[in-house]
DNA sequence: ATCCCGAGGG
DNA sequence: CCCTCTGGAT
């Protein structure tokens, strides 16, 4: 009887737990406006770079109200490094709008709502009920989940939705964003997208896709 | 399926 | 040059 998805699925997240103790959500942020605008930010972009322009952004427009109503190319100028500068500060601006006008200025704390927001989708909404909130809805998945999900074997999906829906079940629900954020910092330093390191992977052993 | 889009690595 | 980075909307 081969080891099944679920048994795989905990003995990958031990292993994490014990190779990353501290790990931790690696944007900056102060309130949970900010968590959800370094978010929208984080698209196709690293982390490390989001965090060289929101110290900044954040000085100059440090809340829903000051974002909704900011100058849109000093936006844009802001957080033009990151990519997608339009869409992001249009997406950024306009979920604040709807932030203060349909909730009294306060990031919602359902995904139901979140999902309401210019700009957000699951990913968006787990990363910022998790860490803001410390609301387990879903699992975050990004690219580097979605990747090492793949190789990992617990997923043959792509659609980035539906590998939610596989992991979930496979995962105590308090374990969820552990699941995702080690994930994360698996793949940045050793499953890296181009060239995975697989012998100095933990993982290496239960892994269909080790070199 | 395609577009948005800059920066860094190989 | 090409690929990748905590995606989302059309």
């Amino acid at each position: 009887m081969k080891t099944s998805k679920k048994q795989k699925a905990l003995k990958i997240l031990t292993i994490l737990k014990e190779l990353y103790p501290d790990a931790t959500c690696s944007l900056t942020y102060d309130s949970p406006v900010q968590l959800l605008v370094a978010t929208i930010l984080s698209a196709q972009c690293t982390d490390e770079r989001v965090n060289k322009v929101t110290p900044e952004l954040f000085a100059r427009f440090p809340d829903a109200i000051a974002l909704a109503n900011a100058d849109r190319e000093t936006l844009e100028t802001l957080i033009r490094s990151t990519g997608f500068y339009r869409n992001k500060a249009k997406n950024i601006q306009g979920a604040c709008q709807k932030i203060v006008k349909d909730f009294n200025g306060k990031v919602p704390q359902t995904m139901e709502e979140l999902l309401l927001l210019s700009g957000v989708a699951r990913k968006t909404a787990n990363v910022v009920l998790a860490h803001a909130f410390g609301i387990n809805a879903g699992v975050t998945v990004d690219t580097h989940v979605k990747r090492l999900s793949q190789r990992l074997g617990l997923t043959k999906a792509t659609d980035p939705v539906k590998i939610e829906k596989d992991l979930m079940p496979l995962l105590p629900q308090k374990d969820w964003e552990n699941f995702s954020i080690r994930i994360i910092y698996h793949g940045r330093q050793i499953c890296k997208a181009r060239k995975p390191n697989c012998q100095d992977c933990q993982l290496a052993f239960l892994c269909p896709s080790s070199l």
